[in-house]
DNA sequence: TCAAAAGTGTTCAGGATACACCCATGC
DNA sequence: GCATGGGTGTATCCTGAACACTTTTGA
């Protein structure tokens, strides 16, 4: 089926990466350095090569371009593929986007192309067509918030019910009322109470609680 | 950001169609001709070449492969992509898969890889991992049902509530209650009544209606 | 004693579920 | 007149939404 003369489509790898900075959902982008778009803010991407994955691609350019390691994220999850605009002479692209989510990722000592989080709620124009693909993975994130465990991935190991509820206002973008909202986080049966409590202020100490699991769960599903 | 060196992986595009059939849901398969898998059942693919987008590459597969063409197909979108093992010296494979959804599909005239349309609750045992893909898509679509029009796809353009429920059942694999589901699906405010009459058979006929919409819609979603 | 965040229950409305009988037609 | 599928309403349960005050601590 394959003929010698067989030409693939350039494959190309993006990477959504989004953590928690001072209450705000936040998303790692970096300084382009080349044409086309050179020095507008992007998402981390590259190409994906022969011979490896699209993880290990994935991988790869966010250790080279951000000094990110996809291990230090809680959460990757495949996106979508997009068909882009040409970009060199071998045609159409194939643009395969990831979604990752971590929690105090380090950018190390990788000026050359600045890495940056951003603000999800304040970002500039973007380079190619980043800022559609930012807001589809927010989507997908605000989605995901109702019926699985995700928050584990952008959350410290131990966290108080109001941190978590940070975490689900800042991302959906509505504040949630206190009591419902410990009513139902409690009620999916994802969280565990631990007997620590958290000292910090003039004000009552907090319990901490930590996820039961550290990995995504799926809730169950309601139709019928 | 282009080397000269540049080699992408291998680019596969896969289709997984449903249509209605009998009552039954059943997908398109055709026997593969060459190895790997030889003679087994599979779902239609190849090859994405450069200067064709995915889209492209789908239509062409599946008109050359079982003579369909994608413009019968209602609703057509991308599931997942996936890395798949190196099938030729190239390294890995990169399948973007698809489903599409039609209705009266015929299978023009190509009987070379035998192209037939199967029930998904019997299923052989499939090339590749196309049965998982196949489960995957099913789960899709089951999960679509609650929340868009999608059964629109899936039938003639006048039908009864009789039978856009059997659709129903057969997709999610369960009996449903006819007064709930009659309410339920009225009151998405997808339906429209006409004033024609289905009479067939030995009882009293049936209120035809039609989709509102002949493309896919998507109903509030609801999270907080 | 004051400020600041933690913690806690009840009421109400709307949607989902369960359930059984009469209607119109062709033969 | 009978067999066949078409068509309809109500009572109940449960989930989601609204809503305000007391508790514990550090300063």
């Amino acid at each position: 089926m394959l003929q010698d003369t067989y030409i693939p489509p350039t494959v190309t790898v993006d990477g959504v990466i989004f953590q928690m900075l001072d209450e705000k959902l936040t998303v790692l982008l970096i300084k382009r350095a080349r044409d086309p778009f050179m020095g507008a803010w992007a998402l981390p991407g590259g190409y994906n090569a022969a011979g490896e994955t699209t993880h290990e691609a994935l991988n790869r350019i966010l250790t080279v371009k951000a000094g990110v390691s996809v291990r230090q994220l809680g959460v990757v999850e495949q996106l979508y593929t997009f068909d882009s605009v040409a970009r060199d002479p071998r045609g159409h692209a194939v643009s395969i986007t990831y979604m990752g989510l971590g929690k105090g990722v380090e950018l190390n000592g990788h000026d050359a192309q600045s890495p940056q989080f951003f603000s999800v709620a304040h970002l500039p124009k973007l380079a190619y067509d980043h800022n559609k693909i930012i807001v589809y993975a927010h989507e997908r994130l605000k989605a995901k918030l109702a019926y699985t465990n995700v928050a584990f991935a952008l959350l410290p190991h131990e966290f108080t019910l109001t941190q978590l509820q940070s975490v689900y206002e800042a991302i959906l973008g509505t504040p949630l009322d206190k009591r419902n909202f410990r009513k139902r986080l409690l009620s999916l049966d994802i969280l565990q109470e631990t007997t620590e409590l958290s000292k910090e202020g003039a004000h009552r100490p907090a319990r901490l609680y930590t996820f039961r699991d550290r990995e995504l769960v799926t809730l169950v599903r309601s139709f019928d």
